[in-house]
DNA sequence: CATTTTTCATTTGTCAGACATTTAAAAGTC
DNA sequence: GACTTTTAAATGTCTGACAAATGAAAAATG
């Protein structure tokens, strides 16, 4: 006999959320149309409003619908922008490097190999405007009374608008978590002089590069930048263990 | 004056997720830590249990939490898996193509922009495991009578595969949204027999090139790939003009 | 008639209390 | 000790109600 191994049984709110989203998914919803009221679905579905409520709440949450109060209000199905997103994309980037599933080495890696994808369609279409952005943050991240974190978020920018050169909005949407995600990771090095002179110089090859529309060049550049991000990482690590062994001694 | 223009008046369920969001990426809460009862959270919130609830179904629809019924259950706060990551990643993405935000060559040229990405880390990594689930799809994609979407479902678990080969579980990630969220695209293409054997021969060399850990060469037939991907939806949107001007004619 | 104000119905947001269901631990039984 | 029963705690669901927002219709006003 077949088990229906999956569902032995589902909350009833789960159910109505997949229902509505599968509705959506499948585009017998479309964007902007008005759902049922929630007393019209408690009908449909035949739980109380609570339930149906809980439902939606669920829906609200992955921003597949929003609501609205008042006497033309209900829930209306949402147009996913890039915006959001980003956000949801960021959250869940974030949560997975934290939660100890990755080591730096692993989501740095990905960031920059995610970002090398970008920097070819970068120096061939970038804007002035970015181009000037990136000298703005390289500008700024040269300063030195600088502290670690403005540093970082600058990086942050300083990428940002790299990516936003490929002038693609699906590469900058999925470009944004890998970057985001791993700036809390960055934040715990604390960077010398020497580092950020370091950095600042290939920063200023990438932005070169870019301007000369070079793609081989900027693609070396980040290919530099991405392997000392990675020594630093482990530099850092080296530092921490140290520090362990110290505190905590006889780990052999 | 200054008009705070962001919080005219947010929903009390809004402010209480966010808050316990909040506490879990900033680590106040722990994996597997439990959460109040809903109770409890009531008092320390001051609002109701249903207000409460909303709350907490919010979280579940983002997977940060799961609740548990029964003595010892409540809410705990998740880890959120790759798996399940996966899930709201493809959503996300496949509702963010399909509502019309971006057009069909932005997003194949992101999708093979990042599996470049890819490649030369498969090349030099790629098991022997991958590469004969790679040669079996390529395989199954030649066979004679294969629907246009099991040669899609072909497709998909072949890049998948390559993917794979990078041995980074965050590469996986972010791709899997971007190949997996262009399938329904993609199987709007009614491929002809040349379609196919075209693929097919891009994805042996492709395969080729993996066996060989020839990571230049496997870029190249990627490369090629998309050109080719791009080319084909090319020919299908102009078919489809055509047959519009067929239908309403006198569109010059 | 045109315009402004008021009223009002609709819909979501919130609350209170209750019961059902699930679950594991505690108590009881052999 | 091993097994069964009871029990308490927690989530899931229901009912009913009121509050708040909001647009539209109705009424008042010029």
């Amino acid at each position: 006999m077949a088990m229906k191994d999956k569902k032995p049984k589902r909350d009833l709110s789960v159910q109505i959320a997949e229902a509505i989203k599968d509705a959506i998914i499948s585009g017998q919803l479309i964007v902007d149309e008005r759902l049922p009221s929630e007393a019209e679905l408690s009908l449909k579905f035949g739980v109380s409003r609570p339930t149906v409520r809980e439902a939606l709440k669920r829906l609200a949450a992955q921003n597949l619908i929003r609501t609205q109060r008042g006497a033309t209000g209900g829930a209306f199905v949402n147009r996913i922008r890039f915006e959001e997103a980003y956000g949801q994309q960021i959250t869940t980037s974030t949560l997975l490097l934290s939660m100890n599933e990755v080591d730096f080495e692993t989501a740095c890696e990905a960031r920059f190999m995610l970002e090398r994808a970008c920097v070819t369609l970068s120096a061939q279409r970038r804007t002035d405007d970015q181009l000037a952005t990136m000298r703005a943050e390289i500008h700024r991240q040269a300063q030195p009374g600088l502290s670690d974190e403005a540093f970082c978020a600058s990086d942050v920018a300083f990428h940002r608008a790299l990516v936003d050169g490929a002038d693609n909005p699906v590469l900058s949407y999925q470009l944004a978590g890998a970057v985001e995600a791993i700036e809390p990771l960055m934040n715990m090095v604390t960077f010398t002089a020497r580092n950020r002179a370091r950095i600042v110089e290939l920063h200023t090859q990438i932005a070169n590069a870019i301007e000369n529309h070079d793609s081989s060049a900027a693609d070396q550049a980040l290919a530099d930048l991405a392997a000392y991000s990675v020594e630093l990482a482990h530099d850092v690590r080296e530092a921490r263990q140290s520090r362990k062994k110290t505190t905590a001694p006889a780990a052999s």
